[in-house]
DNA sequence: TAGATTGTTAATCGATTAACAATC
DNA sequence: TAGATTGTTAATCGATTAACAATC
């Protein structure tokens, strides 16, 4: 209940949101065999800095040697271990288009701590089809499929239209995570987390900077923040000239 | 220079990062043909709270009507034009493999403001491929068809191996933001943005919470963070006896 | 005018970072 | 012991939120 020094109550989510950076760049020293690492040479790899990436080992405990740095084996285990990644999380894709079914062959699954245990799509043409080792069901399977299996992750894979619909009977069904490649905004109930990929928001994110960027750079480099409202018609009208 | 009332200078990244999200739940208002709305109301659309959103608003500008709410079209458009989506911006992805083909054919890129303009990929089964209006070239082509073509944003889709040197070639013909797919953190000079798409990334944070809710669960409902390191250990046991 | 809702203020909260004492 | 590097402190910065005056 106290704060004693490393007690590890509530990582920060922000924290939370770079251990798999971190778990993915100690992989990569594994595979070069480097067995050691400071946290100046790992938050370098990881594009951060070495405060914060020190700051968020430290939410997890005491790893690191001090004057030689971490274990890139234990640290890997300590993470895996902290974002429980030493159990198999099945996983569940509905809808399975061009997109489902290069998720289904994907190996980021195929990392250890996850396991696709079913398609699920409600096209007849689809249904049937063998992916790997699965084959596509029908999407009304789902409920009696859950009442055998347990599933903790959904992934939406679905058209804007449905995905919704598919969002509340996996929730219905008893997910409680779910992973969204849809273009909407899912709403769920309390308990329930949803995180979302979206490459359109990605897209418009990069434009927002690409943007500014053109706008900097005809205003002579320096002050891309100062412009008092210009910057989008200044990149329009560049545009208009460069093309 | 100076701090006027509502002077539009450097919009904060993390509402740049809602804006999109804002624009996705207009767009769904505006089909069902909503001329009006409330921060209220497309503040739940959005999935965010009321305040945060007025907040997020007022760094574009003062948009709104006290009493009455913001008129959905005008907002759309004000929106659209601080993200730069008033324009095209032409995008290249590179390798075309599953997600490639995926993202080539994907309808997110038919959303107003971006145009794919070039496919490229290494593997001669696969160069030559008629995707939509485009035929895949050549990576080698990249140069020479930078030359030709301005490119404002490249997709890396290749797997792991390959990203950093294609990101490298990328940035070399004159590309300031990238969408990453590839399962690595790409290092790229200042002045270029670097946007990451990581299924396994997602998954693992939502395991984080999974894990979370298991052992909050197995405690007796409250008390999730209270658990000075037993979190993990705790899921690995409900793990073995569910399983 | 009365009711509704924005835009802004100010307080709070959380995240980042530099600096350095602890310690291998 | 001397050099290196962690883990932690404390200062700073940015983001969130409630509350409300401005105003349609």
């Amino acid at each position: 209940m106290s704060d004693e020094p490393s007690a590890r109550r509530g990582i920060p989510d922000a924290t939370v949101a770079r251990l798999p950076v971190y778990l993915r760049a100690l992989g990569a020293l594994a595979e070069r065999g480097t067995a050691t690492v400071s946290s100046e040479e790992l938050a370098s790899a990881a594009g951060v800095n070495s405060a914060k990436l020190r700051k968020d080992l430290s939410h997890l405990g005491s790893y690191g040697t001090r004057g030689v740095g971490y274990d890139v084996e234990y640290l890997v285990y300590q993470i895996s271990r902290e974002l429980g990644l030493t159990q198999d999380w099945p996983v569940v894709i509905v809808g399975i288009g061009n997109l489902g079914h290069a998720l289904a062959g994907y190996a980021g699954f195929a990392t250890r701590g996850f396991e696709v245990v079913a398609l699920f799509d409600s096209d007849p043409a689809v249904v049937g089809q063998q992916i790997g080792p699965l084959t596509v069901l029908p999407l009304d399977a789902l409920e009696a499929f859950t009442a055998e299996q347990p599933v903790a992750i959904g992934v939406v894979a679905t058209p804007a239209g449905p995905a919704q619909a598919v969002c509340d009977r996996l929730v219905e069904v008893g997910v409680r995570s779910v992973l969204n490649f849809a273009p909407v905004v899912l709403q769920v109930p309390p308990g329930v987390d949803v995180r979302k990929v979206d490459l359109s928001t990605e897209l418009q994110i990069l434009a927002f900077h690409e943007q500014r960027k053109a706008v900097a750079e005809a205003m002579g480099l320096d002050d891309a923040d100062d412009d008092g409202g210009a910057a989008a018609a200044a990149a329009q009208a560049i545009s208009a000239v460069t093309s």
